[in-house]
DNA sequence: GTAGGGATAATCT
DNA sequence: GATTATCCCTACG
């Protein structure tokens, strides 16, 4: 296994604090678009490049901060930037990134990645061979990256997981999110994905 | 290739 | 006791 050192241009690039706190979460669902999500694991470096989020704000039916502060909503109130993970369907652990300013309990979910490093270990950890099937839903792309409970609450400026600049430019299309129930605000266009990308979970 | 339904448990009422 | 920001397998064209 490598030895990364703090001063290693492998963490150029690093995205900051002051990037999460500086949009509003519609914004940042845009903007998160394009960016490459690094996890550094006892097997080996995994890395994707996010194609799909979708926002949920406070004020939002569908969101679960809608009620108020509960114990399993509370990092949603916290620090943009840090991490929110959360249990669903008795089956799945959802990635979603803070947002907005402290106090306010709104986040985004990232729903799918282009698979980029340690394909062999997603693989693996997927029991799948084919690329789109590694990252192409929250759930999925959560059991590919090894991400677990454990990151619920933790800084995404710092390794081990962390998310990083890229060069990719793209188009974006606005769409309605995926999997809220009937008179849950399920008409509002808080989903954003990148066109013509095959890795996304749906058109 | 697509549609339908079952799995399964934390969380909240 | 109801609900849930999903995935996968099976059945059928």
């Amino acid at each position: 296994m490598t030895l990364i050192t703090n001063s290693s241009p492998f963490y150029k690039n690093i995205l900051s604090t002051e990037f999460y706190q500086s949009k509003d979460t519609l914004s940042l669902a845009r903007a998160l678009l394009g960016k490459e999500i690094f996890h550094e694991t006892a097997e080996g470096i995994l890395s994707g490049i996010i194609v799909e989020t979708e926002a949920y704000l406070q004020n939002d039916k569908a969101c679960h901060a809608y009620k108020g502060l509960t114990a399993r909503n509370a990092p949603m109130f916290g620090t943009a930037g840090t991490s929110y993970i959360y249990f669903i369907y008795g089956v799945h652990h959802c990635f979603n990134i803070v947002s907005g300013p402290d106090g306010l309990g709104e986040a985004i979910l990232i729903r799918a990645l282009e698979p980029k490093t340690g394909l062999d270990q997603m693989k693996k950890n997927r029991s799948k061979e084919s690329l789109k099937d590694l990252c192409s839903g929250p759930g999925k792309l959560v059991q590919a990256m090894a991400i677990d409970k454990n990151f619920n609450g933790h800084s995404l400026t710092e390794p081990p997981l962390f998310l990083k600049q890229t060069m990719k430019e793209f188009e974006i299309i606005e769409t309605t999110r995926v999997g809220i129930g009937k008179g849950k605000d399920e008409h509002l266009p808080y989903r954003f994905y990148i066109k013509g990308n095959k890795f996304i979970s749906k058109p």
